[in-house]
Order: C-alpha cells, then structure tokens, then sequence
RNA sequence: CGGGACGUAGCGCAGUCUGGUAGCGCACUUGCCUUGGGAGCAAGGGGUCGCCGGUUCAAGUCCGGCCGUCCCGACCA
C-alpha cells in the first residue's frame, strides 16, 4: 500500500502549453513524467510503475513463446557496426561518441549487431537452434524531430527479440508464433490495434508486420479493407494495375501543343483545359544514386517515393529540384511530361489507364493534349508507383480500403540472412555442411504502448487505465482525514485490501475532497472507495468505476469482499 | 535540415508596439475557517525577465549574435 501523503505524484491543474496531444499532457498532468530536454524524460515513481506493468505483461508473453530474457549493453563499439556496414548507413539517428582512448562507440538504436555477434560465438550447431532472445533495456536514437511525450522520445525503453532459426521454414514459424504473442499483449492491455503489412526501412530484412494502436493521434497512416483482412501501412499498401479509367475519345490525333500561360499545378492545367486531373500525365524528376529517372502517374494521384526506391532498386531517391527540373526539361517545374524527355522513364499502373491524355510539354506555359501512352513516349516499365487512396480496390479481394491513423507500438520483421551474412553468423546442419542462421527481430516500445493506451483510454477528467497496466488498481479515499474513526476505517480497509494482493493508493492526504477525488480521476486508478462521514456514521462506504462512473453503496463489514471481486472482474477483462 | 512560433517565479500567462522601481492567477509557507468534486479570509516566501554583446542617463522592452523549446515536413518502437 503507498501512502499518497509522501508519495511524489505531483499532479497539475493546469495543462503544460507545450503538450499538445492527450497523453502527453496527461502523463505531465498526472505527474508520470517530468522532461529534462527534448525526447529526454524522468520517470516518476507512479510513471516508472506503469511501464514496469507493460514491461511484465511483455515479459510473460515473451517467456511463453519460449523467448529467453537477456540483457545487452547501451554503448557498442562501432567495429560491430562497421562489421555490418550500418556505421555508414544508419545516419544521424545514431549518436556516436569515443573514449578516453579515442576509440569509436555508439549508443545502440537497435541490437542485431551485438545479439548476432554474441550468437555466432556461442552457436555452432543445428542442435542450438532454433534459439529466440529478448531484452528490455533504454535505448537512444537520436531522432529529427521528438514529439509527442513518451509517444516519440530520444531515449525509450524497448523490447528487442532476436530469433535465429535453422531455415527458413523454422523461421516462418518463429515469426508466426512472435506475431501472436503480440496479438496478446496488446490485447491484454485493453488496445484496439491492428498489424499492418510494412516497408522495413533500416532494419532490412524481406517481410514485416507493423503493429498499429487505431488513434486519431497516430503519426502512421494505414489503410485496411472493408471486406477481408489485408490491411498495410500507407506505404506498403499495393495498388494493383486496373482497367481503363478514361477510354480513348473517338478522336484523339497525334499530340498538339496548347498554350497554358502561367498554368503549373495539376489543379490549375486541369481547370485551364477543362477536362478531368485524372488524365493529366502526371511527371516527376528524381535524382538516386543511380542517376536521374523521370516517373509519370496520373494526376489524380499522389506519387510513393518507398515504392519508387524498391521499383528502381537504389538505395536512395530524391525529388529534384527546380534547378535540376530546368536543367532536363528545359523549362521550369510544372511543364515536364514525358514526351521527348531524355531521361530514364518509368510510369505508375494509373499512366495505362489513360487511353489518351495531357502533359506538360517541356517548355515553358505549354502543355501537350492527345497524348497516348505506349504511342508517344515508351516507359521502360509500369509499376506500382503511387500512395493509395481512401476507397481504392482492395489488392486481395473486390473489397474497397479505408484510411485511418495509428500508433506504431510494434514492428516485426523477416531478416533472413541480413546479418547473418554480414556477420558471419553460421552453424553446422545435420550433414556437417555449413549454413548461415535465418533470422527474425521483434520490437515493442514499452512507453510508447503506455502513451497509446492513453490515447485510447482517457476521458475529460483524465486517463482510464486498464487495469492490467494501471499504476494503482484502487484508490482508498477518506473525505476527511481529521475525522478520526473514518481514518482509520479507511485505513483498515486499504491494508486489508492491500494484504490480498491489491495494488492500493491510500489518499491520506490533508486535503479537501474536490482535490482528492480530480487527483483520483486524473490518475486513471479504475476503482475508487470513497469513505464520506455520513455513510460512515450509517455504516457504509462507497465503491465508484472511473470508467462507468458507477456508484455502489456498500455496508463497511463487506466491502473488503465487494472491492475484491471488481478488481478480480477487472483483471479478467484483460486477458487475452 | 527547411518552414512557423515561443522563451518573464514550480505551472499558466500579462507587461515588449510607445525604454523609466517586475506583475496577475494557480501552486507553496503560516494562521483562522471549511470538509462529497480543484472553497474562503489574512499574512508571507519565491525572479541573474534564456545567454552574450551593443545602443542609451536608464533595457524584460530597441539592435546583433548564440542557445533552448514547441508546431508543420523527410525517419521510426
């Protein structure tokens, strides 16, 4: 049982004004966390005791699927990230620093190079494998831009797994197995979420399931069918080549050049030509590291520069430029098209969907109309090229995608032999022949999925803990400390409570009961026992749910029983 | 890194335009009073006005530079 009266939860009533979204400005206000510079957070004690209950409700979890907990070091020297070619490819993400003897290190963002290396050691035969280990532990990523909290922070705890597996049908089974131990821990903690197909970004590796708490909040954009169950991260999502969208015009001759005077945007030629965006040719110049490639799409839509990255195969792409425009079309930006363009030409499905459309010409206030692809200009491919859009056909099935926002508190991923290759990570298989060990890696950001919760569970008055995660489950409340019997009833009750195992915050305070019970709500603790002088001289005290708002009145010699079987209620509402 | 804004007591803000003894509300301390939804009265404590430099008799206020923070974009648990 904590005693309220030196216990430092120092709750606010006023909103700190650089917290803009809810569980920021509730975890501040409730006195979880405290900032000490940007994305850099303390964890007060009721704070540090709420991701202590996510870290669990993780660690039983990850145990249960045969998970082994391990613990890695924050500071790596850069030669394992030389070793895996990351020291150059990970950016300014990583903090890197040296010692006193000059010699390199970084702050682990991630740990596939210090788990691999500390595999390929110890691992040498089949016999080992398949072997799956995690760790919770503070990592720093040096992020662009920290926001949001705990939602977005330099410096989190995460859960990192790393599986290793013979092949990779074992791997595909580990995989799967990962996938439904996060299905419970989400679901243990109250969240509505969805795992969306991902892009795997640095990590690398040949799949990946993102795991999405639906918030309005969310900084990720998904989309999900109406029908089936693909759903998928913006920009993973596929837009499947269709049929044609605007058939040719009985009339469409060769290409004619037309006057558009000071007309540039989609918006602007469009309404200037009078005829629908969707048959503009769309054409944008981007430079990679493989030189410039020119990508035409239909104007109705947006262009995916992941997709555009995988289609060409490079490591890099870039929109250019307004000089590096002028410099291959001739002409200032908003007049490119593909006609006559002297550069590399890829073109989205939608391109073939036109039967005969516009372009900008390559010079300037021109545009060229009756253009047909495949007779005027000659991709060198179709591809996948463009951002979905909110009631595009579903990729699966006849079903149509809706968009929604979502918190990103996990992210599997299929390695393969990323960085068993480049490490070097081996074993023997059963023939004495050598093979390089599949892998997979599983994150969770612990204080993250804490701030999702809140995104999800708050109201006006404050935060609705689950009580799977909630700092305190009851909150025994005297109205009046100096009203001596009530005291020490209340406190009867909160020991006794706290005997059998409930987790109590007894507000002993010496303060009015406004304050006690805003400081209660503000907390989120999921059930109240409000000990107020007249129930008490009648013999009774009151149990209240934070969520329902609803009231019981229940005679003092049963309540221990009564608050026993809620919180009991409670706890069964969260499991998987 | 580009674009926008802000920095005055623990928190929320006014004062800056038009230079002249640094303020308000909440919180905090003490006393009285009050005790079922952030009460009331009285008396207090708390500030290098982000930092450095310049202009001026005089700078929170004007000028220059720097630092920090937040918001919008490219990254990610």
């Amino acid at each position: 049982m904590i005693r309220y009266s030196g216990y430092l939860m120092p709750t606010t009533k006023e909103t700190p004004s650089d917290a803009e979204v809810a569980s920021h400005r509730l975890m501040l206000r409730a006195g979880l966390i405290r900032k000490v510079a940007s994305g850099i957070y303390n964890y007060l004690p009721a704070g540090l005791r709420i991701l202590r209950k996510v870290e669990t409700i993780i660690r039983e979890e990850m145990d249960r699927a045969g998970a082994q907990e391990v613990l890695m070091p924050a500071v790596i020297p850069a030669e394992l990230w030389k070793e895996s070619g990351r020291w150059d490819a990970y950016g300014k993400e990583l903090l890197r620093f040296r010692d006193r003897a000059d010699r390199e290190f970084c702050l682990g963002p991630t740990h596939e190079e210090v788990i691999t290396d500390l595999v390929r050691r110890e691992v040498h035969s089949y016999r080992q494998l398949p072997l799956n280990l995690y760790q919770i532990q503070d990592k720093f990523r040096d992020e662009i831009r920290p926001r949001f909290g705990l939602m977005r922070g330099r410096e989190f705890f995460m859960k990192d797994a790393y599986s290793f597996d013979t092949d990779e049908e074992s791997a595909a089974g580990t995989y799967r197995k990962m996938y439904e131990a996060y299905c419970r821990i989400f679901r243990r903690m109250g969240l509505d979420f969805r795992a969306v197909e991902a892009e795997t970004g640095a990590i690398g590796g040949s799949s990946s399931h993102e795991f999405m708490v639906i918030a309005e909040s969310g900084e990720d954009a998904i989309v999900s069918c109406d029908r089936c169950e693909y759903s998928a991260n913006v920009e993973k999502a596929e837009c499947p080549p269709g049929g044609i969208d605007f058939p040719s015009p009985p009339e469409a001759g060769s290409p004619r050049k037309v006057p558009t005077p000071g007309k540039r945007t989609i918006g602007e030629v469009s309404a200037f030509l009078g005829i629908d965006p969707g048959l503009l040719i769309k054409t944008l110049l981007f430079e990679t590291d493989k030189g410039d490639v020119a990508v035409a799409l239909s104007g109705r839509h947006e262009v995916n520069e992941v997709k555009v990255k995988n289609s060409l195969g490079v490591e890099w792409v870039k929109l250019a430029g307004e000089d590096r425009v002028r410099e291959l079309t001739g002409a200032p930006s908003g007049y490119a098209g593909p006609v006559g363009l002297r550069v590399r030409l890829l073109a989205d499905h939608s391109v073939r969907r036109i039967a005969s459309g516009a372009t900008g010409a390559n010079e300037r206030d021109a545009h060229l109309v009756d253009v047909v692809p495949g007779r005027d200009f000659r991709p060198e491919a179709y591809a996948d090229m463009r951002l979905v859009e909110e009631g595009d056909r579903c990729p699966r099935c006849p079903g149509s995608l809706r968009v929604s926002r979502g918190i990103e508190v996990g992210h599997v991923f299929r390695l393969g032999t990323k960085y068993s290759k480049s490490l070097s990570a081996t074993y023997l298989d059963a023939g004495g022949k050598e093979r390089l060990i599949v892998m997979g890696c599983y994150g969770i950001g612990v204080g993250r999925t804490a701030a999702a919760t809140i995104e999800q569970h708050h109201d006006q008055d404050g935060i609705l803990w689950p009580i799977s995660i909630a700092p305190f489950e009851v909150c025994v409340l005297p109205v009046n400390m100096k009203n001596a019997g009530l005291r020490n009833e209340a406190e009867r009750v909160a020991e006794e409570l706290s005997g059998e195992g409930i987790e109590v915050l007894f507000d002993d305070r010496e303060e009015r009961p406004g304050i006690k019970f805003k400081d209660a709500d503000l907390a989120g603790i999921p059930l109240r026992v409000t000990f107020g002088e007249k129930n008490y001289e009648a013999g009774f005290a009151e149990i209240r749910d934070r969520k329902t708002g609803e009231t019981e009145r229940i005679p003092l010699a049963g309540i221990t029983r009564r608050v026993r079987t809620a919180v009991e209620e409670k706890r069964k509402e969260c499991l998987p």
